[in-house]
DNA sequence: TCCAGGGCCGTAGATTGTCTACACGACGGC
DNA sequence: GCCGTCGTGTAGACAATCTACGGCCCTGGA
């Protein structure tokens, strides 16, 4: 599946690496199927972090591997069936781990930006 | 050359994608050679921004054949042989446009993580 | 009745930027 | 002469993201 080089131009919308500590976050506000992840994201976000399915899955697949989630298969709203997933308690000290590395990292940038 | 998983866990110093952009706010500052650009970002973020040099002359060759940065060889303070580079006005346009995607991204993140 | 659109899950492969690990030369001080 | 630091560079491993698919179920309207 040969792609057109422009294709890829615009790429990393989200900033490498931020993406499972953004999903860990959503999770603390209560447990959620991967598609309201998404909207839940994109939403408060003013549409800014659109995540595709492509990053979102094989993300909740890593991390349930990793324990930092649980998942369990329920049905929706609208009555359909959704893999929903709770953070977990290694979840929530990944989580607490991610933000302060997130903190230093922007501190550090930012001194860089405002020198 | 098959490497240890172990060694790649703490990779990821740098969020990906945001190197170019420190690279550029350093020339800003002035001509800089490639080794001085590590330092100045080192010490400059208190020990946090460490660029290896398997990051940083790919990204330099890179910017270069963009024409973000314009490079030439020189001597050092210390009478060595070093590339030293500036910033184009099309580097210049791009640190702008970096900068600005970094703070919508950045305020897009703290969105959800402040919540 | 059926079909279009949205909700929901998933995978394959391309691409890229980062890292580790190495090699090399020049210079200055001991 | 040798060692530490300055300074540039490359090869290959690796992971996270993206594009581009395919597929199932449910509901509402034609």
């Amino acid at each position: 599946m040969k792609l057109e080089r422009e294709k890829y131009r615009n790429r990393i919308e989200l900033l490498q690496g931020t993406l499972d500590m953004l999903i860990l976050q959503t999770l603390q506000w209560g447990a959620q199927h991967g598609y309201g992840i998404s909207q839940a994201l994109r939403s408060r976000s003013s549409e800014v972090l659109q995540v595709e399915t492509g990053s979102l899955y094989p993300a909740l697949h890593r991390m349930e591997r990793q324990k930092w989630i649980a998942a369990e298969w329920r049905q929706t709203e609208q009555n359909q069936r959704a893999r929903f997933y709770r953070i977990t308690a290694e979840g929530r000290r990944q989580l607490a781990h991610d933000r302060s590395k997130w903190e230093t990292m922007v501190a550090a940038i930012s001194s860089i930006l405002e020198a």
